[in-house]
DNA sequence: AGCACGCCGACT
DNA sequence: GTCGGCGTGCTC
């Protein structure tokens, strides 16, 4: 019986309406509509064109009559059998559609624009191939020496060589197209096209041999081998503190993983911030990596997408969409600095990799590997309950002392007089790394790390007009800026409210710049953060200074937290570690303790030993002396008891479910409904409680109001149909036209 | 989300 | 009589 049936998911379908929709097969696309092409097919009332892709063939439908298929949009499937699962579990995991995740597991370039034309082509290069045996063409060339020598000179030169590119035969014999036309016309040679891969920039590296590996990196190494060499489904949490070495256990295990002619996949949080990794991989791996992050064209992304599908690479680096790579035969898959909030995505699809991650792995059987030096309290809740298999490196590398850290009260430094962000520590310690030539680092610890603008005589501040607000200012671009929606303006030249001067309260990095010029008069000081890092690259560039030219200080946002590896940094200075405390919601703490311990990890990686200064307002807070200690067993303890007494996860899963729109009232009255229907099935399900309605702290972005629902429970399950339901049912309800709504499990703000 | 069907008020 | 208002319901 032959399949004349296709389950389709369509694009124009909505998340309330999103099921499998049937549609005919007609006999000339029998051959080539096959599990995972893209078709496009009538859709609705009036046959509107949609894509789609095929879930499934079926001999026949229970429906009396369907629709054809009008064309078929791709030679061969795009998604495998394995990737349409995992489209279907996103849905049901994350609350969108089908189509929503099949859009997020495909790169780019395979899509269409407005007129239909796709956004990235093969790219093909033109090649000439000799067409005459060799004695032949050694006669035409000497024949061609005399009357036409560019002809001769192309045609020795392919004689070496067979075939090659027409580009680089012209260049390096310096002849012209018409010469080569001649050859073609003459019979002597054929031109055809062949297919080229886009490759990323990298830089050339000399391959390596593998890393030597210490008694612990050994005992972990053999004890992951052997979870993957088991091919049952496994997940493993490798705890390493800074320094460690977690990476040279990575590349023994993938390279186990390639000898046993298996892939492996290596999701980094960030992977502007780790070239130095990149080009260690490269070493080992050379050109069986892949390398998938935002700053590639869509050219390169779809080229090292086709690498990767026709099993040409067989390691995978790459960010949160790096692990929708279509690998085949999963060996391992590691998640690298695990407790990072940049594998969640905060678009649509709201996929978390983590567990797209868990999915692949319990179903493809490979290892699940979470790296990290400071998990989140519900992997390690996980390696406790032995559902994670669990490994350790105690050691820093080369057995490194951790660096002696001093915490520092500022409120009593303000008691003595001293305002300033610099306490007096701090300063000594500077001067002694300065006397020594030795290098510092200082990190600030806050969001808006740009100037504030407010009015010296009344207090007017710059609001923007489309969000919660107030505008920063940026000094590179010279407009006060909205770090949610983009919105800029110029500056007044005195305040529009009173016409009194204003005032630029320097709120981060560049006040802390100041101070420290007025403190060391002369002294070189390198500044990172938003303002001096927007062109690609130059980050890397400012790193690179600050070690080549041995410059004393460095000062930055988060981005110098980050696997940095210099010789000669032997203290680091948190200027405020309160900032990340208290922002109201149960990981504030894990946060924290994760920035804290970074950044100390960032003193004495040489030969020397390093000094950390944490300066704090609050010094008897229990997570600040617990990460200063680098105390991660004492800090989970607590932390888990202060999540038992709070009811939040990891000991129940949570979900929120947000509504957002341009008018509050109607957000409102949709959140509100939104939260009764949840309560009623929070009943219905038991031991589940509903919190909310609530506006998200900052509560109107865009010019949508957003306001936040809560659902805990131990029943996932139950909890994820009870919203999907509410989902559709507030979505499809015409008082709420124009409100929005969104769930999440577990969203890290 | 779109789009058609359908059943009531202002117009040629 | 009919053009068009937007309430209601469906999308293979």
């Amino acid at each position: 019986m032959p399949n004349h049936v296709a389950k389709v998911a369509v694009s124009a379908a909505t998340y309330s309406i999103d099921r499998p929709y049937d549609y005919l097969i007609p006999e000339e696309f029998s051959a080539a509509v096959c599990v995972g092409t893209r078709v496009e097919v009538p859709f609705g009332k009036a046959n509107r064109s949609s894509e789609g892709v095929v879930l499934s063939l079926e001999s026949d439908s229970e429906l009396a009559s369907l629709k054809s298929i009008r064309r078929v949009l791709d030679r061969e499937n795009v998604l495998s059998e394995q990737q349409i699962k995992l489209a279907l579990f996103m849905r049901e995991r994350f609350f969108c559609t089908v189509y929503d995740a099949v859009r997020a597991m495909l790169p780019a370039g395979l899509w269409f624009d407005q007129q239909g034309k796709r956004k990235a082509n093969d790219k093909t290069i033109e090649i000439a191939t000799l067409a005459l045996s060799g004695d032949e063409a050694e006669a035409l060339v000497e024949a061609k020496r005399m009357r036409s020598p560019q002809q001769s000179a192309l045609l020795e030169l392919l004689c070496c060589f067979e075939t090659l590119p027409t580009r680089d035969m012209l260049l390096h014999t310096g002849a012209k197209r018409p010469s080569l036309n001649a050859l073609v016309k003459a019979g002597a040679i054929t031109l055809s096209e062949r297919e080229v891969y886009r490759r990323p920039e990298m830089k050339k590296v000399e391959s390596a041999p593998l890393p030597e590996l210490n008694l612990a990196q050994k005992q972990a190494f053999e004890g992951l081998s052997g979870l993957m060499a088991s091919g049952r489904a496994n997940a493993a949490l490798l705890f390493g503190v800074t320094g460690s070495g977690k990476t040279s256990v990575y590349i023994h295990l993938i390279s186990d993983a390639l000898l046993k002619g298996k892939s492996a996949v290596l999701l980094v949080p960030e992977i502007a911030l780790t070239p130095q990794m990149l080009e260690t991989f490269s070493s080992h791996f050379g050109d069986q990596v892949a390398v998938l992050h935002s700053s590639l064209s869509v050219g390169e992304r779809y080229d090292e997408w086709k690498r990767i599908k026709r099993g040409e690479a067989h390691l995978v680096i790459g960010t949160r969409s790096a692990v929708f790579a279509p690998v085949s035969d999963l060996g391992v898959l590691i998640i690298d600095e695990e407790q990072e909030e940049t594998y969640q995505s905060e678009n649509t699809p709201r996929y978390d990799a983590r567990e797209v991650a868990k999915f692949l792995c319990a179903r493809s059987g490979a290892l699940l590997l979470f790296g990290s030096a400071t998990p989140q309290i519900a992997s390690m809740y996980a390696a406790r309950k032995g559902t994670y298999s669990y490994f350790e490196l105690k050691e820093r590398y080369n057995e490194k002392e951790l660096p002696t850290v001093e915490i520092v009260d500022m409120k009593r430094e303000l008691r003595r007089g001293n305002g300033s962000d610099i306490s007096s520590i701090l300063r000594d310690e500077l001067q002694r790394n300065l006397d020594s030539g030795e290098q510092s680092i200082l990190f600030i610890n806050r969001r808006g790390t740009n100037k504030l603008v407010s009015c010296g005589e009344c207090g007017y501040t710059y609001r923007c007009p489309n969000c919660s607000v107030s505008l920063t200012y940026h000094s590179a671009k010279r407009r006060l800026m909205c770090h949610y929606c983009g919105y800029s303006r110029r500056v007044d030249s005195a305040c529009p409210s009173c016409g009194g001067e204003l005032k630029f309260i320097g709120s981060g990095t560049q006040r802390v710049e100041e101070e420290l010029h007025e403190l060391f008069p002369g002294v070189e000081v390198l500044r990172m953060d938003t303002d001096t890092v927007t062109p690609v690259g130059s980050h890397e560039k400012l790193l690179d200074e600050f070690r080549d030219r041995n410059i004393p200080i460095m000062v930055g946002t988060q981005m110098v937290t980050k696997g940095l590896n210099f010789e000669n940094v032997t203290l680091v200075g948190v200027i405020s570690a309160d900032q990340s405390l208290y922002s109201g919601d149960y990981r504030a703490g894990e946060r924290t303790f994760s920035l804290i311990t970074q950044v100390v990890g960032r003193s004495g990686r040489g030969s020397k030993s390093g000094r950390a200064v944490i300066q704090t307002f609050t010094p008897e807070n229990q997570t600040i002396r617990q990460a200063a200690v680098q105390d991660y067993e004492d800090f989970y303890a607590s932390e888990i008891e202060l999540r038992r007494l709070q009811k939040a996860p990891p000991l129940l899963d949570r979900y929120t479910v947000t509504a957002s729109g341009q008018s509050e009232e109607q957000v409102e009255w949709a959140s509100r409904y939104l939260f009764d229907l949840l309560t009623l099935s929070a009943r219905e399900i038991g031991g589940t409680s509903v919190l909310g309605p609530a506006p998200l702290p900052v509560y109107r972005v865009n010019n949508r109001y957003r306001y936040r629902v809560h659902m805990s429970g131990n029943q996932s399950a139950a909890i994820r149909r009870a919203i999907s339901a509410a989902i559709i049912s507030c979505s499809s309800d015409k008082r709420f036209r124009g409100v929005t709504i969104f769930a999440d499990h577990d969203p890290g703000d």
